[in-house]
RNA sequence: GGGCAGUUGGCGCAGUUGGUAGCGCACCACUUUGACAUAGUGGGGGUCGUGGGUUCGAAUCCCGCACUGCCCA
């Protein structure tokens, strides 16, 4: 028996499952030979993060998932994690230095990383308990960090591999750098941010005196490092200018004017500065016609002391020194103007400073011969996106690919295991520190400083957590993953790495279906973001609503629709009223079976409502189990929705209250709320765990199923076709309209709603017996009383009506009657009627119509045609009547 | 600049092969009858962003445009 409260209390009931099933081991791992497999590798959050939009809905996909296919008895790992995230966690630790008057050049590297240690063992888990209150089924007992040593000793094996066969290669050449984190950034780290600046137009005077070129710039700091100015080589304007030389404004260094293919005519005069060490495009110019690479912005974005800059801007910072150029252009009457000018300006993903292209040496990544096959598989459909249009980001992406800088001049992370000997040069990749230099016995064989990029190690997220290189069992058993799901934001920086890393180490893929999830919004369809300060904490919404209520709203939002979900608090208010409306169905349902011995063979003579909610029942299961194949989360949790309120609640609960009162009906009655109920709870876990659970724990069952620690492992529901009932439903659909319109004209008429009204229904064979069935539902749902069902009924004088098809419904008012209401109401519905025929007349009375659509529609449209005009003569008949 | 997605009653969204537009919230009215007032019952409200096209017939298919959001450069 539950207790008496009415309200459904998500917090209790929460906390005492996520207790219960964490002392009963339920998330173990459980491998059975005979069983399939399913496995999920969890994209490894950041240890500095906490729980946000992304993560709750991406945890809820992922459980839905884990939870259906467990109890649909698959052998099932949720590979659980976090990430040690190389910049993220260093910018935090160094900004709580800082607040100890402390730095990490102070402390030097060994005692920074303790450091940073120490706060990763004090905070770096705190996800795990915030995602516990999500209810997530992760294999907890297997929760792995990136920077574990069985994980370390991946990333050795992989990068030794890649350095040895020639994969990775040091280059120098222009690269993203951040000003404040002090390191290089790929591609793919960097954002790029709408900034109103200017356009500047600066003369450059031609050395011999006989003219000039006006170049067009956003950047006019970066001048000094200018080594050419570049012009179309079919830009009839220029041709002249091709092979003279041009006096830089301000230092006048003459440098020449060369003809590449690269310089776009349309962008500003033509003309361009090539600054090669500050322009990853120039760069490739200076390349091709073997240019200087003078660098004149240091590391630290300011201009620097050497010869290329004039005295006077030595030191300053790249901002503070565009001004000062631009006034002195001005002054020295070389600047032509300033426009204003909108462009896309780069900046860091992490701290948003505008990043400084830099020259400097880095490790490469060679990428063309890798991407190769990972393109391959999902051009042939081994690896699968959903929604699949999200293969196209990913192809596109692959097949223009470039390569990789992958190191990062940071502490904090997997430090490059390259040796290099500082007597004989030697160099080499190892996964073991070596001791000296392997070819000449030098001690001084001294290793690179820098650290990998956090996604090389992330790259191999899916096997190293199996324990790669060597060959566990877990390995054997859920390799390749299932499935991954994740954000669409890292498709190119996390997955496209996954299946390139997995087709080179495993020679297989990493999963075989990649679901992209939306991006949850702001309610106002704005991106969440911490630094705007618009983004909802999801531990805040699970502390008002429960988690479930948060979950049913993640499902809700779905994979295959928008590809952004706007996070609405009323809709998880929605929910949560959702579930204290099945916490109540539940309370009800359970007082009913009191009592009540298991019988598990279906009852002879069911009701007409019983072989109804049977069918519902079972479309219903149908169409979840179709959509979580599919992974079509929104149309599962509209099914289930959709028939625990509509379908049981309003329905067939009503009903079972007058069966359960008649001894002949009760247990049959019994029988069906006790299956219904029960699947129910089963069906509806993977989206609510908690409180089916709880309910779940509370219905009589049998020794199978209540020796088990949990729902969980209990098998999930599958539609049994047997109970579908064609019949029954368009019975019912019958009766409920006929209810609604009783309940109607009561409501028009005033009658209270307290008092019972007569109903005479007048309807034909076919339906006769329907509504005989039918009766008691009638006069309990729309509280009738005397009701009197026949063939023909005389239409009585000061009655309401209503026409349904060939079926007639009375309701006689006597002096209650307000004859100007009711002929009022009969009008409107003529009226509609009316214009309903008229619409469909047009149709059928289109001579193309008869001869061009298909027989049935004709045919459906025509009954259309039939059914108004019987109705509209019914309606005729009944206005007659009140008129006289 | 290239690409993707969205645009349906005041708000948030469904609408699977083209055949008389649905749901939730909000709104109005009635109801505390023993699962639930976090509820029940009834009701009002939409020329489906815009302009063309295909078709007997378009929210649905095709093309252009506008606005919003995202990804890539």
């Amino acid at each position: 028996m539950l207790e008496t409260k009415t309200a459904y209390s998500p917090k209790e009931v929460e906390e005492k499952w996520t207790k219960t099933w964490f002392s009963n081991d339920v998330y173990n791992l459980e491998v059975h030979a005979d069983r399939p497999c399913f496995s999920i590798a969890l994209p490894p959050p950041n240890i500095t993060g906490n729980l946000h939009m992304g993560h709750a809905l991406n945890g809820t996909l992922q459980d839905i998932l884990i939870r259906w296919h467990r109890m649909q008895g698959y052998n099932v790992l949720w590979q659980p994690g976090t990430d040690h995230a190389g910049i993220a966690t260093q910018m935090v630790v160094e900004r709580k230095l800082k607040k100890e008057g402390l730095n990490r050049h102070k402390l030097g590297r060994e005692k920074f990383l303790e450091h940073v240690w120490e706060w990763r063992d004090q905070y770096g888990n705190q996800i795990y308990e915030q995602y516990k209150s999500l209810g997530v089924a992760f294999t907890w007992n297997r929760a792995a960090f990136t920077m574990d040593e069985t994980y370390v000793r991946a990333i050795k094996r992989a990068f030794v591999t890649l350095f040895n066969e020639g994969y990775i290669y040091r280059g120098n050449r222009v690269t993203n750098w951040c000003p404040r984190c002090q390191t290089s950034l790929s591609d793919l780290e960097v954002e790029h941010k709408d900034t109103k600046g200017h356009l500047y137009h600066i003369k450059y005077l031609l050395k011999d005196g006989s003219g000039e070129l006006v170049v067009a710039t956003t950047r006019p700091e970066s001048m000094f490092g200018d080594v050419a100015v570049a012009v179309h080589p079919d830009d009839s304007r220029y041709k002249n200018y091709i092979g003279k030389e041009v006096l830089l404004p301000l230092t006048k260094r003459p440098i020449p004017v060369i003809a590449d293919q690269y310089v776009d005519r349309e962008f500003g005069t033509g003309a361009l500065k090539i600054t090669p060490a500050h322009d990853a495009n120039d760069w490739e110019v200076g390349q091709r016609h073997n240019l200087e690479q003078p660098t004149v912005i240091d590391a630290h974005g300011k201009l620097m002391a050497c010869d290329f800059v004039p005295k006077n801007l030595h030191g300053i910072e790249r901002f503070e020194a565009r001004k000062t150029i631009v006034s002195e252009l001005e002054e020295t009457g070389l600047l032509v103007e300033a426009k204003d000018y909108d462009h896309g300006v780069a900046i860091c993903e992490r701290c948003h400073e505008v990043l400084e292209p830099r020259l400097s040496d880095q490790w490469y990544l060679k990428m063309k011969e890798l991407a190769e096959p990972a393109i391959k598989v999902v051009e042939e459909d081994r690896v699968v996106f959903i929604p699949d249009r999200y293969a196209a980001t990913y192809l596109d992406w692959m097949k223009n690919i470039r390569d990789w800088c992958i190191s990062r001049q940071l502490w904090w992370g997997h430090r490059i295991p390259i040796w290099t000997c500082a007597d004989c040069n030697h160099q080499g990749a190892f996964e073991e520190d070596p001791a000296k230099c392997p070819q000449c016995g030098s001690v001084k064989f001294i290793q690179d400083e820098d650290v990998l990029d956090t996604w090389f190690s992330s790259a191999l997220w899916p096997f190293a957590t199996l324990g790669w290189p060597e060959k566990t069992g877990e390995m054997s058993v859920f390799y390749p993953t299932t499935v991954l799901s994740t954000a669409r934001e890292i498709i190119n920086l996390w997955v496209a790495r996954m299946i390139f890393m997995s087709l080179k180490f495993l020679g297989t893929i990493p999963f075989k279906h990649v679901l992209i999830h939306p991006v949850v919004q702001t309610p106002d369809g704005k991106r969440m973001s911490k630094s705007k300060g618009n983004a909802i904490d999801p531990l805040d919404m699970i502390a008002k609503y429960g988690a479930d209520a948060n979950r049913f709203f993640f499902a809700s939002g779905g994979v295959k629709g928008d590809q952004d979900v706007r996070f609405r608090e009323d809709r998880v208010e929605e929910y949560r009223r959702f579930a204290n409306k099945l916490w109540n169905a539940g309370r009800f349902t359970l007082t009913q079976l009191e009592g009540y011995k298991l019988d598990f063979a279906k009852p002879q003579n069911l009701t007409l409502a019983d072989r109804w909610i049977l069918d519902r029942y079972q479309h219903m299961l149908k169409a979840v189990h179709e959509g979580l194949r599919d992974y079509d989360f929104a149309e599962v949790s509209r099914q289930i929705y959709d028939f625990t309120w509509d379908y049981f609640c309003d329905w067939y609960l009503e009903i079972a209250k007058i069966q359960l009162a008649n001894e002949e009906t009760k247990q049959q009655t019994q029988w069906v709320l006790h299956a219904i109920f029960e699947g129910l709870m089963r069906a509806m876990h993977p989206i609510m765990p908690f409180i089916t659970e709880e309910l779940w724990s509370k219905i009589p069952k049998s020794a199978f199923l209540s020796d088990l620690d949990s729902i969980m492992f209990a098998p999930y529901p599958r539609p049994d076709e047997q109970y579908f009932d064609a019949e029954a439903d368009e019975k019912m659909q019958l009766l409920m309209r006929t209810i609604r319109s009783i309940r109607n004209i009561r409501q028009t008429y005033n009658v209270p709603a307290s008092a019972e009204a007569e109903v005479l229904i007048s309807s034909s064979n076919d339906e006769l017996k329907s509504f005989k069935d039918g009766q008691d539902y009638i006069k309990r749902l729309a509280r009738v009383n005397p009701l009197t069902i026949d063939k023909e009924v005389k239409a009585p004088a000061q009655a309401a009506s209503e026409v349904i098809g060939t079926t007639k419904i009375f309701v006689p008012l006597g002096n209650l009657i307000d004859m100007e209401k009711a002929k009022e109401k009969l009008t409107l519905r003529q009226d509609s009627l009316t214009k309903e025929l008229a619409k469909v007349k047009v149709v059928i009375d289109n001579p193309d119509f008869k001869a061009r659509a298909p027989k049935e529609k004709v045919e459906t449209i025509e009954a259309q045609v039939k059914d108004l005009e019987t109705q509209l003569q019914s309606v005729a008949a009944q206005l007659k009547v009140l008129e006289t």
